[in-house]
DNA sequence: TATTAAAGAATGAATGTTCATTCCGAAATT
DNA sequence: AATTTCGGAATGAACATTCATTCTTTAATA
């Protein structure tokens, strides 16, 4: 039988990318994970501390997928494709993962605790991008403005596919990945 | 003496952008708004109402900003440079109406109805694409992507910076836009 | 048997909303 | 001009409800 931490997560994850913050309450999360209100609190401090945990698994998550297919002998425009397909489709496989995310992102919970977070988990990806400056392969520009046009205009546009608001088929992912590509290249 | 409906979107703004949703209760805004808690309700439906409505105006002011200086004597390029910098230094000047759009888009308030209100005041943004596009300036792209490559890059940038995580002076905002044109243009 | 895990009813604080009442300026009446 | 009447805007205490969290009891495990 799964786990009890994870039931917890899924279904917080489930409820708050269906029905937001406000709301998804305690209740209800322990009654789609089949537990007891009083067990979450046996995991998890309370409910800040509930949703903070599950948002630093998920970028940790979404962190791993991006280097999956990390290929140092590919020139640094077959290595970018690459890493930002990755994120284009995790985000479309992934939509309620993706929603939370964002919704996260934009609350006062999220605070500057996490910027460090973010620091550690994608300092990989960081490095690349460091190292695609100084071989005067992308513009040099200050990293997080490359990091800006790269992962914001992936997940907004899985956002929106997700949405049903645009079709984000393979053609287009294509044209989209070139257009970022465009952006950040010399 | 100020008008007591904008009095209390005025309280709603401040208090959402600082506290989000979920830490914002009809009371509060009225003690922000110096009204009492009923008051509210001789203007909005109800909390959901109030959001929404304070949304539209925001939106609707936004729309408004982009095509402040609108010149068609201008090549396409210098029309999207002032667009593009209209957005940012708007979104710059209003970080809590930045963040409250941002978060009350990314949560789920913000329905499918949304969408008409967003295609009836950006349809002249709309048209000057469609128009560019037409012309062979920029990439023959859905619209819709071409719009993420163009609002989510100018927003996420002037989140970053109201942040504090990125410095957006003149010079970072001129690499930006013209990053931006290089995704776009043809 | 002793210890830990789980459950879910109980609790008290907080919330959105309502509604009986007050207030205020303008019109009507004297 | 002075007084009364009137309408609706504004109020904020009161209400039912919901919520996060705690507590007590029961079950599982070693």
């Amino acid at each position: 039988m799964k786990d009890k931490r994870t039931a917890i997560l899924e279904a917080t994850l489930k409820l708050i990318s269906e029905r937001g913050f406000h709301g998804t309450s305690m209740q209800m999360v322990a009654d789609i994970a089949k537990v007891g209100a009083g067990t979450i609190y046996r995991y998890f401090e309370n409910k800040e501390d509930l949703l903070s945990k599950l948002y630093v698994e998920l970028k940790i998550e979404f962190s791993e997928v991006l280097l999956a297919n990390y290929d140092s002998t590919l020139s640094f425009r077959g290595r970018f494709h690459n890493l930002w397909k990755n994120m284009v489709h995790y985000s479309i496989d992934n939509p309620q993962k993706t929603a939370y995310m964002e919704q996260y992102t934009n609350s006062p919970f999220c605070d500057h605790t996490m910027e460090e977070i973010h620091k550690k988990y994608f300092s990989k990806v960081a490095n690349f991008i460091n190292e695609a400056i100084t071989q005067e392969v992308i513009k040099d520009v200050p990293i997080d403005i490359i990091a800006i046009f790269t992962f914001e205009t992936a997940v907004a546009l899985a956002k929106k596919h997700s949405n049903g608001m645009i079709n984000l088929n393979d053609e287009n992912i294509e044209i989209a990945v070139n257009m970022c590509w465009d952006a950040l290249k010399k």
